[in-house]
RNA sequence: GCGCCCUUAGCUCAGUGGAUAGAGCAGCAGCCUUCUAAGCUGUUGGUCGGUGGUUCAAAUCCACCAGGGCGCACCA
């Protein structure tokens, strides 16, 4: 997607201006009157010995204009030169045109990022209405969702930061963002949770329960849950009848792991707006209401599904008609069934429910980050929201790939039984929650990922989390260098600093590195791909770390200069923008920014 | 068999339809009388899996093929 939004950053005001520009040459006659400005854009250039900013308008018209792209370009010379702030503009290359502004042009983005703290770059929420379509959107992003019939385990990790992160990054960009949690507590599985941990209530009652039968779950995170009944009931369940047992038990036993999940989230700093009970919804008619929607728009009918195209088809599998759902209408390459042929609903029919509520609380898209095990599912997902809605609501589910947990290279083994298993507590322990956040985040979210326990926890240069903490670090400690050194400058104003005074080529390619920082933060919400922000805070961290070791061989380039506080004042500006950028990224990731690394 | 994801330097991976495809690691050669060397500089290394197509322009979009991963119930 082609991203020139509107002007909440430079390449965006630039677009503006460029459009605006090729509209006046449109109303003048110097362009015919149809000609279509689709497919211009304006952006960065990847070399920095092709300009600041670049536009591909001429080569884009040199097809509808029947010229040569370095003609159209000389055509629009004159009034792009026009622009306020362009120092120059060239044709090169194929007929990119190239636009170069004066240092004041970069001292007033360097202000513009003082002024903004360490919120810059990010959008506040437009009213609705009042901005343009697709730019500020009320989302609903339903992520970790983990079944409450255990904790969570490091299986879960990637889709809760990734989740939390986008959920930050799209608020950033200026959106509403819900963050919801699902408790699938209706189905059979609590039931079995219940019977389960009915077990460890015997067991905690003196009674030897022997193994843990087929069929419930073994694990001893139950033990606490059959203590805690024994506290609150005693002896009293043992005399009831099953039905009334479980309505005691299971939503004692959900409540129970939904507080061991909302732990291992806090501990994570991954936080939900709201926690929506499956149970609740079924409650409130459940799904009556989406069956009937989706009856009335004709998409349930009765009828035989072809049989399973897997190699290991079950054996018992009998064709038979059952009710479905028409979602190939919507793009699935199957219709699914909603009812099964025992009377009970469906898995996805369970899910209507979920979707529905959030249709009708009027979100214009609904987020589901799913792990690449589920991608099975993704078509029947979208298919049933679009379905539900008539096809106005969006559902995205970005998936996101395994990780493989490693301790020096060496295959961290998941199993429970051989007692090598991790909790999502000892990775915190081990690596520390800004770290495990940094590194969640350091791969694009499809792609699989190697997790080193070892390598995460070294603090040197191989370690992304590290180097970026430290040039923030760094930036703190000129403030404090500057403070101990110039006393002058223990308060600085930096509003009051003359930036003209930034004249080094090194120090204005980092304020042009700076303002890049909005558009990508736009790109990587647009694109839901969190990960862009690592990547780039890793490449701030570097411009400054090169800058500061050119002040190690000269002098006169180190940002404090006892002898000049004029100066001093305007690099200490130029440091405050690096690190008011390092800080507003971080925060996206939710990472702490440190101001010192001893240890 | 079908669907989804992936294939970019020796390794692990970035890459927004644009100009000479990048980073880290590994390898090689350098920089500490220092605003923290927990850092920096230089250098070696590529038929972007293959073949076609769309386009002024393709690692990027489309089709087909090859290789790898995941999934393929009326389970959750």
């Amino acid at each position: 997607m082609p991203l020139n939004p509107s002007a909440d950053n430079l390449f965006g005001l630039m677009h503006q201006q460029i459009m605006a520009a090729l509209k006046g040459l449109q109303a003048a006659g110097q362009l015919p009157p149809e000609l279509r400005f689709d497919g211009i854009n304006t952006e960065p250039p990847r070399e920095q010995a092709h300009g600041e900013v670049a536009t591909n308008a001429a080569m884009v018209l040199a097809k509808p204009l029947g010229k040569a792209p370095r003609a159209v370009a000389d055509l629009l010379l004159p009034t792009l030169q026009q622009i306020d702030g362009v120092a120059a503009v060239e044709v090169a290359g194929p007929g990119f045109i190239n636009f170069r502004f004066h240092p004041a042009f970069w001292h007033g983005q360097l202000g513009k990022i003082l002024n903004a703290g360490d919120r810059y770059g990010y959008l506040t929420p437009l009213q609705k209405g009042a901005q343009k379509e697709g730019k500020s959107e009320k989302i609903n992003l339903e992520f970790v969702s983990v079944n409450p019939t255990g904790p969570m385990h490091v299986g879960h990790l990637r889709g809760a930061i990734f989740g939390d992160v986008l959920a930050n990054l799209l608020i950033a960009a200026g959106n509403q963002v819900c963050r919801e949690y699902y408790v699938n507590d209706a189905g059979n599985q609590v039931t079995v949770l219940a019977r389960s941990s009915f077990l460890r209530y015997r067991e905690a009652l003196g009674e030897d329960i022997g193994a843990i039968p087929e069929g419930l779950y073994p694990g001893d995170y139950l033990k606490p849950v059959g203590e805690a009944l024994v506290q609150q009931h005693g002896r009293a369940l043992l005399t009831l009848p099953e039905d009334q047992m479980l309505a005691i038990v299971r939503p004692f036993a959900v409540a129970q792991m939904l507080t061991l999940i909302k732990a291992d989230l806090a501990s994570l700093g991954v936080v939900h707006d709201i926690f929506t009970s499956e149970a609740g919804l079924y409650e409130k008619g459940g799904i009556d209401k989406p069956y009937q929607v989706l009856e009335q728009a004709d998409l349930i009918y009765r009828g035989t599904l072809p049989p399973p195209k897997s190699k290991k088809v079950s054996p018992d599998w009998v064709p038979g008609e059952l009710v479905l759902m028409r979602s190939t209408r919507y793009g699935d390459d199957q219709d699914r069934p909603l009812k099964r042929s025992n009377g009970d609903w469906t898995y996805i029919a369970g899910d209507l429910p979920n979707t529905w509520q959030k249709i009708e609380r009027g979100f214009d898209a609904l987020i589901v980050p799913l792990g690449v095990d589920h991608a099975g599912y993704v078509a029947r997902f979208e298919a049933a929201a679009a379905a539900l809605s008539n096809g106005k609501v969006r559902l995205e589910a970005p998936l996101t790939a395994l990780v493989k947990f490693l301790e020096n290279g060496a295959l961290k083994k998941m199993s429970k039984r051989g007692g090598t298993f991790i909790t999502v507590a000892e990775v915190i322990e081990e690596v520390g929650r800004d770290s495990l956040r940094f590194m969640m985040l350091w791969r694009k979210h499809n792609m699989p990922m190697d997790f080193d326990l070892a390598a995460v926890r070294e603090q040197s240069r191989e370690n992304p989390v590290f180097y970026v903490q430290y040039a923030h670090a760094r930036c703190c400690s000129v403030f404090r260098q500057a403070a101990e050194a110039m006393p002058q400058l223990a308060q600085p104003d930096l509003a009051a600093a003359d930036l003209s005074l930034l004249t080094e080529d090194s120090v204005l390619a980092l304020i042009r590195l700076l303002t890049q920082w909005p558009r990508l933060l736009m790109a990587a919400a647009v694109e839901r791909e969190p990960h862009r922000i690592p990547y780039y805070l890793y490449e701030v961290a570097g411009a400054l770390h090169a800058l500061w070791n050119e002040g190690r061989e000269e002098t006169l380039l180190r940002f404090i200069q006892p002898t000049d506080p004029a100066l001093t004042l305007a690099r200490l500006v130029l440091v405050q923008g690096v690190r008011n950028v390092l800080a507003a990224g971080l925060a996206i990731l939710g990472v702490v920014p440190v101001e010192e690394l001893r240890s």
